[in-house]
DNA sequence: TAAGTGATCTCT
DNA sequence: GAGATCACTTAA
């Protein structure tokens, strides 16, 4: 998913964005992902078909923003952690040769509960899939992504899930 | 470093 | 219905 564009309509209006930095929870063994304590209402979607969103609340404060990957019946998701901002082109351009990567540090969204608010998503988005009908989807970026390109790192506000699976190494950034 | 915040889940 | 928890952010 990283380099890749989350476009999300509001209106008439689409918001583009590459995304930066991405967090994986993996199956139900993963002891940080909500998935390991059993399907409830909230996360169901995570044992859904691939390429529907996962949203829920947190901190009393939140939207975190998930897509849903992997087979049916396996619950496993990507969080969006972070995006940078693309310049909305012009409609008579073609849309994939007139985005610009904002590089500016304006441009930068950092952080899973920014990233929902910048992109107005809230619950209603959950269990919808990814597609210009809801309003959100991915395009590809036409980039390709070198691997020396991404640093692993360990995820962020999981230090309760233990050392195990609170080490491992899913969150990815794209440098 | 700590507090705010409220939906969700578990236990009565 | 009460109590605990929480894939975060912001201000000190």
């Amino acid at each position: 998913m990283l380099g890749k564009v989350l476009v999300r309509r509001i209106g008439r209006k689409e918001i583009r964005a590459v995304i930066t930095e991405t967090e994986a929870y993996h199956g139900l063994k993963d002891k940080a992902s909500h998935a390991a304590r059993g399907k409830t209402k909230r996360n169901a979607p995570m044992w859904g078909a691939a390429g529907h969103w996962y949203v829920y609340f947190v901190y009393g404060n939140h939207w975190m923003l998930n897509l849903v990957t992997g087979p049916e019946e396996y619950p496993a998701a990507i969080l969006i952690r972070g995006i940078s901002k693309i310049k909305n082109q012009k409609s008579k351009f073609r849309r994939s040769a007139s985005q610009t990567l904002i590089k500016n540090k304006d441009g930068v969204v950092s952080g899973p509960g920014r990233v929902a608010k910048f992109l107005k998503i809230d619950g209603s988005l959950s269990g919808r899939p990814a597609s210009r009908k809801t309003g959100l989807w991915i395009e590809d970026g036409g980039e390709k992504i070198k691997p020396s390109r991404i640093k692993a790192a360990a995820r962020v506000g999981v230090n309760y899930a233990g050392k195990e699976w609170a080490g491992k190494k899913w969150r990815f950034k794209l440098l």
